[in-house]
RNA sequence: GGGGGAUUUCCCGAGCGGCCAAAGGGGGCAGACUGUAAAUCUGUUGUCACUGACUUCGGUGGUCCGAAUCCACCAUCCCCCA
């Protein structure tokens, strides 16, 4: 009875190991991989953003990397319609989608069916918005947010720009809260079946081990190159989403001869364990993640193991 | 050998006699997140029997009702003259 397409997701943190899960369990079961990435998706950031190699692209076939140019500005919705239209694809060549990626809001995005808010260009009220947010304040905002949408200001700090702006600039484009539309979306039925399994180390030193040792090998492998190709093509000058990816801010101090690159460097390991955290904060919220301990009282298990465990959560 | 300056809570760094468990930043820890999300933001961060008590500001000993703040000596580091 049941019209809904399967699909399968790994998830966890930047190097707890969902991509080489992922593609062992394509393997195994013809499936093929939809990536779930803000930064992958952009062509040409390969180093830092642990892009799957070319290797690993023709063994078994990848979704959503390398569709964009790092200076296009790529949204959550963009993902939404994308990540749909690669499933169906798979489902329809009768391949097994699954979703591996670190971008907690494109999968709960992608697996609600897509965002409260329609989409519209409203460039020009955002911009509005942010002029007045910084020549008026924070207060300022947060109160006129109060007034017509009281529900969200009590739930954005009124520190948060982002949000305030982006709840106000929902209401002056489509004349309704956001609070409201995200309650509508709340009721969407999932277009999907979803499995969604999450990557899980409970000492939390053996994943920073395994970020120290993936920064270095970035390291070797070249990102400081990789850094100064992309800064010449301006991609981090246009404030643009491809310059807030981690790796490349930290190393342009150092190109540019502001810092040493053993503190960039440090830097940005630094900055990769906060992001790590925040993964885990994310998706430990989430009540569909089921999961997967790959490493636990300090022992890593063995990659057959987390295969085989990986499969029963999928009842494959 | 002589002269000067430093030493603060995990780190950097303010404090210069009471309002100091000690600003601010970083990091850590916890959390939020519905069109930028590898982004943005919040709380917390000496100990405890926690509206109070106790132990901290290189060490020891003083001055004072009272010291991270003043004095003496010791230790370590830095700078200048030899």
């Amino acid at each position: 009875m049941d019209q809904k397409i399967k699909i399968f997701a790994v998830v966890g943190p930047t190097a707890s190991g969902k991509s080489g899960l992922a593609l062992e369990l394509a393997k195994r079961h013809g499936g093929e991989i939809i990536s779930c990435d803000s930064m992958q998706i952009y062509k040409r950031m390969n180093i830092g953003t642990a892009k799957p190699t070319a290797e690993e692209q023709s063994e078994v076939r990848h979704h959503l990397i390398d569709v964009v140019e790092p200076d296009v500005a790529f949204s959550c919705e963009d993902y939404v319609s994308l990540a749909s239209a690669a499933i169906e694809d798979c489902a329809s060549r009768g391949k097994m989608p699954i979703i591996c990626g670190g971008t907690g809001l494109y999968l709960d995005a992608l697996l609600r069916g897509g965002n409260s808010a329609p989409s519209a260009d409203t460039s020009d009220i955002r911009r509005e918005l942010t002029e007045r947010y910084e020549r008026e304040g924070a207060d300022a905002l947060h109160a006129e947010l109060m007034r017509v949408d009281p529900e969200s200001a009590v739930a954005i700090h009124k520190n948060n720009a982002k949000r305030v702006i982006r709840a106000l600039e929902i209401y002056y484009s489509c004349g309704v809260p956001k609070s409201l539309l995200d309650k509508q979306s709340k009721e969407l039925v999932s277009p999907y079946d979803a499995s969604v399994i999450g990557l899980r180390y409970e000492n939390r030193d053996v994943l920073y081990g395994r970020i120290e040792r993936r920064v270095d090998e970035m390291i070797a492998e070249g990102l400081l190159e990789e850094t100064r190709a992309l800064m010449s093509e301006g991609v981090f000058e246009k404030n643009k989403t491809a310059a807030q990816a981690i790796g490349y801010k930290e190393l342009l101090g150092a190109i540019r001869g502001e810092n040493s690159l053993e503190d960039a460097v440090a830097e940005l390991k630094t900055a990769t364990r906060r992001y790590a955290k925040r993964q885990m904060t994310w998706f430990s919220a989430k009540d569909y993640v089921r999961w997967l301990d790959v490493e636990l009282g300090g022992e890593v298990k063995r990659f057959e193991e987390i295969v085989n465990n990986a499969e029963k959560l999928f009842s494959l």
